[in-house]
RNA sequence: GGCCGAGUACCCAAGUGGUCUAAGGGGACGGAUUGCAAAUCCGUUAUUCAUGGGUUCGAAUCCCAUCUCGGCCUCCA
């Protein structure tokens, strides 16, 4: 089957062959978070997509080679304007933490950190990515248990982005100007703004309110970028051929992607992943350098780019109390199974809106399928006279996806197939030479790309604030009551458990709780 | 000013010129079940695709215009 997918630099949907198509192996630079905060349900959209993606390659029999970065570089500012200044963000994170082990308020896995060292608060923000990641089951992090260099880090490359910007210098595409920052020249490169269509000539100087007029006089071009500052003052810095500083911010990208992604294919790599708002200028500044310093047309030959998330139909913002991170929902009775589905479905390139409601209905979508896997798990050495309507079903679940990863469109298909097995019921006896195994490994082939049954089990209730033993207390309070037909009573122990936030199932055998989602 | 997108039922959402008299999920409603609920199961739920034109034998799908909304144009996933 043949995946065909949006590409941001043509605008149009191609069909995917990798650079080497034989090997079917794939190179994959997923751009992944800043490492001064906490990430949020937003960020999480963008790598599980990515990780969607990576899914999608390997159900049709690629050999994926993913690489996410941790940008750990504070160079990024706290201001409003470019090209670097204002305080350090990794500072900035550092004097909350600080405030934050005054207050009591870490997180007790977190152990003794320095909040001075942004060396330890990068790592502590990293901790806690690759634990929210874990959860929603982002496959790099498995990937990087094993090899920690798929997930490098920005600060463990400088000395490759100080040889590359002196290759760009060289090439005349870089220069330093009177105020002693290098610049990389944007008219030195004719194929600048390819990717985001903000070609030189269309740039309007400062139109976004975000470029200090002082630092426009001593550039080339406005466009021009900044790759290496110097300023001796600043908390995470280097020494360089300019002077002690920090490197411009598209460097990392660019450096460690050609680093372990394309060594042996002078700096070509497949697929670069990112949000939308990395197009430009954070993407379109890598392919710059990147290209001038290889000379090869392309740097990604595909870029995948994911839409913003909204919540509840406005932009996420902290101010609107509308800003969620993982564990904020986790803390409110969701599952990560639960968060993972809302976050994926709706179509990448689709503005996708956050809900609540969203989030209890792809809960109780993912309840549905666990009932159906345990139910043919029950029953897999049952046979089947014909093959069963989820292996009948594959072929266009996958082909949903080969569709610029249409992902509702193979849900559609996945649940058109599984409402026709009676989960209520045993099978009919059948000495047909098909089995329910077989439909079990349909629905799983399914599921390694949705990725939400595995998460289903580890949707523990571990990290919640519920206190479990009372619960139980009171649902057998509740069952005596029952058997002695004492219904008012019964009743409202029911309320009571509910205003808990907590919901209570009759099974046959037993009674089961569950949190209460709500916003 | 430039460049991208989007508008399909109560909500999410597929569909990209011909079984579309428009998937799938949720919700709602009706039924089974239940002490009553919840959960579960069965059934019902858009003659219509922002609006107005046009192209075509045929349009939700293509074209034009209008309206509305969103994103980017050097913090951002």
């Amino acid at each position: 089957m043949t995946l065909r997918l949006y590409n941001t630099l043509t605008k149009k949907e191609e069909e995917f062959t990798p650079l080497d198509p034989e090997s079917k192996r794939v190179t994959f630079y997923a751009c992944g978070p800043t490492v001064y905060d906490y990430a949020h349900i937003g960020n999480f959209r963008s790598f599980l997509n990515a990780d969607v993606l990576r899914r999608v390659l390997e159900l049709v029999g690629y050999d994926v080679k993913q690489v996410m970065n941790m940008t750990d570089v504070g160079h990024m500012t706290d201001d409003e304007l470019a090209d670097g200044a204002g305080q350090d963000k990794m500072q900035v994170a550092g004097q909350r933490l600080l405030e934050a082990k005054k207050a009591g308020t870490l997180p007790t896995d977190a152990g003794e950190i320095d909040p001075t060292d942004p060396y330890a608060v990068a790592d502590f923000y990293v901790h806690a990515f690759i634990e929210d990641s874990r959860k929603l089951g982002l496959k790099i992090i498995a990937d990087a248990d094993k090899q920690p260099e798929l997930m490098p880090r920005p600060t463990r490359y400088v000395e490759q982005m100080i040889k590359l910007v002196e290759k760009l210098i060289e090439n005349d595409h870089a220069y330093v100007a009177s105020d002693g920052v290098v610049y990389f020249s944007v008219q030195s490169y004719p194929a600048y703004g390819e990717l985001s269509g903000n070609t030189p000539d269309k740039i309007r100087s400062g139109e976004g309110g975000r470029v200090d007029e002082k630092t426009q006089l001593v550039k080339k071009h406005p466009a021009d970028f900044m790759l290496w500052k110097p300023d001796a003052s600043h908390v995470m810095k280097w020494p360089s051929p300019w002077g002690e500083g920090y490197p411009g911010w598209h460097l990392e990208c660019s450096v460690m992607a050609v680093s372990l992604l394309g060594q042996e294919t002078n700096g070509v790599i497949d697929i670069h992943s990112g949000g939308e708002d990395n197009i430009f200028p954070h993407h379109e500044c890598e392919v710059a350098q990147t290209c001038c310093s290889t000379g090869e047309s392309h740097f990604a030959r595909y870029w995948f780019h994911t839409r913003f998330l909204i919540v509840e139909n406005q932009k996420m913002s902290k101010s609107k109390g509308n800003f969620y991170t993982l564990n904020d929902l986790l803390a409110k009775g969701a599952s990560p199974a639960a968060v993972r589905l809302e976050l994926i479905k709706t179509h990448y390139r689709s503005q996708s809106n956050f809900t609540f409601r969203g989030l209890t209905d792809s809960q109780r979508q993912i309840d549905r399928w666990a009932r159906l896997k345990t139910w043919l798990e029950t029953n897999k050495n049952e046979s089947l006279n014909q093959p069963g309507p989820l292996t009948a079903a594959l072929p266009a679940f996958i082909a949903a996806l080969c569709n610029d990863l249409n992902i509702s469109g193979a849900i559609g298909v996945l649940n058109d197939a599984a409402s026709k097995h009676d989960v209520a019921n045993s099978p009919e006896n059948s000495k047909g030479k098909f089995t329910y195994a077989a439909e079990l490994d349909a629905l799983n082939q399914m599921d390694s790309v949705l990725g939400v049954l595995d998460l289903q089990q580890s949707a523990s209730l571990s990290d919640t604030d519920v206190d479990v033993k009372r619960i139980e207390e009171l649902i057998e309070k509740r069952n005596a009551a029952r058997s002695s037909k004492d219904w008012k009573e019964a009743d409202r122990v029911r309320d009571e458990l509910v205003d808990m936030g907590i919901a209570i199932k009759d099974n046959p055998t037993g009674t089961t709780w569950s949190k209460i989602v709500s916003s």
